[in-house]
DNA sequence: CGAATGACTGGAAGCGTTTCCGGTATCGTT
DNA sequence: AACGATACCGGAAACGCTTCCAGTCATTCG
């Protein structure tokens, strides 16, 4: 059934129903009326590829996600999804894998798809404007920012937390408690990803604090799973027992830590203490309770379809938003024993 | 740029590129080769909006899904999407509130987006035969059957554990380790959804083993959130402290029943144990380790794709999976102390 | 050697919309 | 009464692709 079964059946043209569909004026109370009718009665549902087509624009957004396990993620990617639909738009989703490059991915799937649109969920950040000029549609980078980027403010927009700063008050919090020896467990120092910018923070607290980096505590993982989260922890209590506290950079990864702590013998948080970032629901019920740095997962769902929203209708600039994470302390952190 | 453009340079006509771009027969591999360069060269993308136009259909294949917190979704849709993605075809995901119609929402963005197929993930499914004639692509439910409705089976298709089966081998579990005070925590007894399934293979296990249902054991939270099973799970104690033992249909509520009973200055599993069902990767690293029935998501995920390809592309009829869940043992669940 | 066959190709119709443009009817104004 | 302005409406072109159909050429067969 099409526009014209429509037009047909109340005795008035295409362009009329065209009218009436997309709440244009021109068209009188009655006829309006009489061919909502009409649609009502039959369920005539528009064909979106055929608008799609003579506007060479869809109503989707895409949303580019690394495939990874982190919930922080699918928490984010639920509201976003929900604010999308809230606000009358499709959302195609499209996953990559750890080789693949998003910017690319997105670039596609914009011209294929006629994306409104673009928002990148996590994933690497130090693309060039070269690159991200591949890109022809307003975009947001969700949960990640540009620190190792090149490129000026006017040229992104960005929903996160400051990932450098959010590290340095949680390892400060530590050091506040009395720590001083504090492991570190991460994916990576250097990875160009949010796990390098927390393994920042962490060192820059530890040295505006005057406590000297021991690189025998930190601890690489390779990635943001529990099962190697957990071995690491292992292998750091296997080489030193000289810490008091550890630091990870995600929820996931200390719960992992404080299960291979537990099962070493030790007890959380008085032979040592655990604090993270990402402030999980489930956090709040392990046992203890994980004090972690809660990122307001909600708010940057809905600020990154809000920014994005503002650019495509509104022409507005893009900018980058920087939330604050909160503090949420629970049992698992508390000062060292002398 | 259209496929005009690359006709004109490579001076052939459009149906000819076309036909080379749609890996048709009848062209010189001279030709082929030519267009081929073309196309790279240009960096050409073929606008899927006239294609879906003049096919009537898209290669988008639809995904509705409630928007609940449960990790184990996250999982399901992460290998949804990566199945789709690898099969080339294009995800559209749909978000819906508790209040709305899964499969009117799924018949709309069918219309609309005119696309292959759908997946419905969790949700409630007692849907008549009537209702689902609204959709005419294929489509599984996916971590649901059909339990409670009327379908016949050559009518849908769906991927799930058997719920009943695996609630009554979790409790089966508790029993046989000696257990004959069992509470139950879940959402509801009689929402016609997972929860209900669930609760009946709980009082078929009690009824088998010829233990008597306790009314005041079972405590409904209302949802699947764990703010709620961890209060409700409070309520319990203060109402009745004659159990060992406490089932959950879900992990995430398991692990807040797990820090309502610890907080209760009670011992798990010693002063009660616990068993719930999913298998998530994070109940590995409880404090103690949940006990629970492993659903096989990343298996899951993948036949429900499998499945609806299989229909789309071969015509195959639908069919019924029902996977088998795991028990997985940890440290939540011992005999009952005497 | 003529006709039939087969491989390859281009033109053009058509998919269901939106939108431009030209048209008619109505109405108030002079 | 004639006019312009205004409100409303329909026809048709255009969007970029697929596919049918009609053709051209070379090859093969009787």
């Amino acid at each position: 059934m099409t526009i014209k079964d429509i037009a047909r059946a109340c005795g008035v043209g295409v362009s009329t129903v065209s009218r009436v569909l997309n709440n244009r004026p021109d068209v009188s109370d009655d006829v309006r009326r009489r061919v909502l009718a009409e649609v009502e009665r039959q369920g005539y549902i528009p064909n979106n590829s055929a608008r799609d087509l003579v506007k060479s624009q869809s109503d989707a957004i895409g949303v580019v996600m690394r495939g990874i396990g982190n919930p922080f993620f699918s928490d984010l990617l639920r509201t976003i999804t929900r604010e999308i639909d809230r606000l009358g738009y499709t959302m195609v989703l499209r996953q990559i894998g750890s080789d693949e490059d998003e910017v690319k991915a997105g670039a596609i799937l914009q011209r294929e798809k006629k994306l409104r649109g673009l928002i990148f969920l996590g994933g690497r950040f130090d693309y060039t404007s070269a690159e991200l000029s591949l890109i022809s549609v307003p975009y947001v980078f969700c949960s990640y920012t540009n620190r190792f980027g090149s490129l000026k403010a006017e040229d992104y927009a960005c929903v996160s937390i400051d990932d450098y700063q959010t590290a340095y008050r949680a390892v400060e919090e530590l050091i506040r408690l009395g720590h001083r020896h504090i492991a570190a467990l991460l994916p990576s120092c250097s990875d160009r990803s949010i796990s390098e910018l927390r393994y920042r923070g962490y060192l820059a607290a530890l040295a505006d604090n005057g406590i000297e980096k021991n690189d025998n505590l930190i601890e690489e993982t390779g990635g943001f799973d529990m099962p190697r989260a957990y071995n690491s922890m292992l292998e750091l209590l296997d080489r030193s027992r000289d810490f008091t506290a550890v630091f990870t950079v995600s929820d996931m990864m200390a719960m992992a830590a404080m299960k291979a702590l537990t099962d070493h013998g030790l007890k959380i948080p008085s032979d040592c203490s655990v604090i993270a970032i990402d402030g999980l629901t489930t956090s709040e019920y392990t046992i203890p309770t994980l004090t972690t740095m809660v990122q307001p997962a909600e708010m940057m769902g809905r600020e990154s379809v809000g920014i994005l929203l503002g650019m495509i209708e509104n022409n507005a600039l893009p900018r980058q938003l920087h939330l604050e994470a909160a503090l949420r302390k629970g049992g698992s952190v508390s000062s060292p024993r002398m």
